[in-house]
DNA sequence: GTGGTCTAGACCACG
DNA sequence: GTGGTCTAGACCACC
């Protein structure tokens, strides 16, 4: 975890675990990592893991059985691309887009930056 | 101001200012709203407007004439668009390419539909 | 604090925390007192405090982690040293000699000076 | 004057009023430039040179003849080098000394710095 | 009039 | 618990 990144620890441990179930690390329908390994495993306080478990929880990737522990949801996977789609192509790309009609920057330039990358 | 964005208020602030000297209402070398004058015109509390002056400040965007006021630097509108530009290339853009190599879109996609906002 | 001094009580702050570090009370790397903790203690208000350690993370003396405090720089001590010595040099020295100069003091007069101090 | 210095202008205009003095531009128990010609002069504002006056006429450097403008006093050279050195062997050169201390700054140093200008 | 500093107290997201 | 932001209101030096 990146404690000084912008981006909350929660959510950088939601994308963990999101990556865990999108390579089959962690299979849909299987039980994964309690809140106390997980913390452990990422040297992350308890109360963020379990924010972040919250988070998947509502969201329909994983659910509860009690005094069981979490498990992947049957859809895990396809909601997950779901959930990241949606957020880049509503989120993302629209800021991307409106900071670059601001800046005065073409698609072209946009482009070429990504081919270089390749 | 739009006080349900997650954007701080004191830096929707600074980008309201940076409208006006890009768009020349305020003129480099001239001198700019007082903290109170703009703080009473767009509802703020002065605190507020003096957090983001002294960030325009320590950006050399504007100076302080003692007593006088806050006045536009020289370079102002250069030094934005500098700023701007950094921002853009070297923290929007790669997020965006990430989240494009993560999710399997292809440039052509992102063309597309930045062809269809047009 | 010296509320009467006509330094801000924030770069007062600031002062204690680069003798706190300077001195290895407060060792690299490791967490300092949240700004309660050091309000509290310096009896000053919560958001002077702020004020300081925003000024310490832009000169990249401290940092923080999120939701857990702030911490010492690995570099800090050297930091604190560049800082300190450039305006002593930069500001403080040419001062002094150029009233040395308007007054006609010889530098042996100063020579004679420090020299009883000792 | 330089409105972004730390120094105060109306002490930057007791600086520049002191020099006139100290070199006979403006001779003893003569006449000085009223506050609306000095003013006008530097480019600024009365109040500043006003507040300037004011400052000279408590240190018995100038003096005011009603209807007749302000006067160098008698012993005004000799008041402004005792003035300008008790503030610099009572305020200045202890600062210089203390931050010599603090930051192990020899005096040698200080005294190769000072040839290094000649 | 200008900005600079400080306090007190509130609410928030985050860990 | 942590810091981040904001408000309201005060006092100050300075122009």
């Amino acid at each position: 975890m990146d404690f000084n990144n912008n981006k909350p620890i929660y959510r950088q441990i939601v994308d963990y675990c999101f990556r865990q179930i999108l390579t089959n690390e962690w299979q849909e329908e299987e039980r994964i990592l309690s809140v106390r390994e997980l913390g452990s495993l990422l040297q992350v306080n308890l109360n963020t893991v379990i924010r972040s478990y919250e988070y998947m929880e509502n969201e329909k990737i994983i659910f509860l059985k009690r005094g069981m522990g979490y498990y992947v949801e049957k859809n895990a996977v396809k909601r997950i691309n779901k959930l990241q789609r949606k957020d880049f192509f509503e989120t993302v790309l629209p800021e991307t887009f409106k900071a670059m009609q601001l800046l005065g920057i073409s698609i072209d330039e946009i482009i070429e930056r990504y081919n270089q990358l390749k």
